[in-house]
DNA sequence: TACACATTTAGCAATATGGCTATATGTGTA
DNA sequence: TACACATATAGCCATATTGCTAAATGTGTA
């Protein structure tokens, strides 16, 4: 009960699920998402160690760097099943597709892959 | 996403969790489930609404009784499957499994199906 | 060491949430 | 009509949440 309920309050903010959405793309890195996001670059981290919590996603350090990506290959009971209802969440929001442009022009921009 | 955040909201809450755990076992009215869950009757009435506008439940009104049923046949995108991940969340959750008994146990006593 | 840069933590203000009691509404029956 | 009963709505209070800014922490480099 106590994960289904961190995993739900997790996924029940648009901003939350907005960043989970760019992270569908692939690994992103904290300064990456705040410029995507247009939020405050502390808000941004809070959101992202709240995902964390719930086990939505996974930190990798590198230097003072930290990348942040989808725990998709999580053996958690619900994980996965709730990251596919997010995906389908995102597929039909407008406002996660101008992110995802975004997202693509930064990458373009900064040649990263 | 609007639908999406209106479902990770109402399952973001142990108490319409447990709510939504009775109703796994069938149809049934606000005043069975207020003895149950031992909570005032307008917060049940309230969870009930914010479920309902969800499209996680349905209301059958039937004289001055409204008897609440999950929406186990909707049609929405996400209901389905999220009622499937609940269903699990309740197998695990000890409270869940005395409230069920405590149900058990009203259906008896007052003889309903 | 000192400095730059990325991130996290702390603390504040506005708003949302979840419990309650009191009251309103709606239905069936004397 | 009047009353009993079930439910819904309104409004209050305590707590949680989400944005922010300021400050602390951590890492790499001159």
């Amino acid at each position: 009960m106590h994960d289904f309920i961190k995993i739900t309050k997790a996924l029940s903010d648009p901003t939350r699920v907005r960043i989970l959405g760019l992270l569908l793309e692939g690994e992103l890195c904290v300064c990456n998402i705040v410029e995507i996001m247009g939020l405050s670059q502390p808000t941004i981290s809070r959101h992202l160690k709240q995902c964390t919590d719930a086990g939505l996603t996974t930190a990798r350090k590198a230097g003072g760097w930290t990348h942040y990506s989808l725990a998709v290959s999580s053996t958690e009971l619900y994980i996965t099943s709730f990251l596919n209802l997010l995906q389908q969440a995102i597929a039909t929001d407008s406002e996660s597709m101008v992110l995802q442009k975004n997202l693509v022009a930064l990458k373009k921009a900064k040649n990263i892959l």
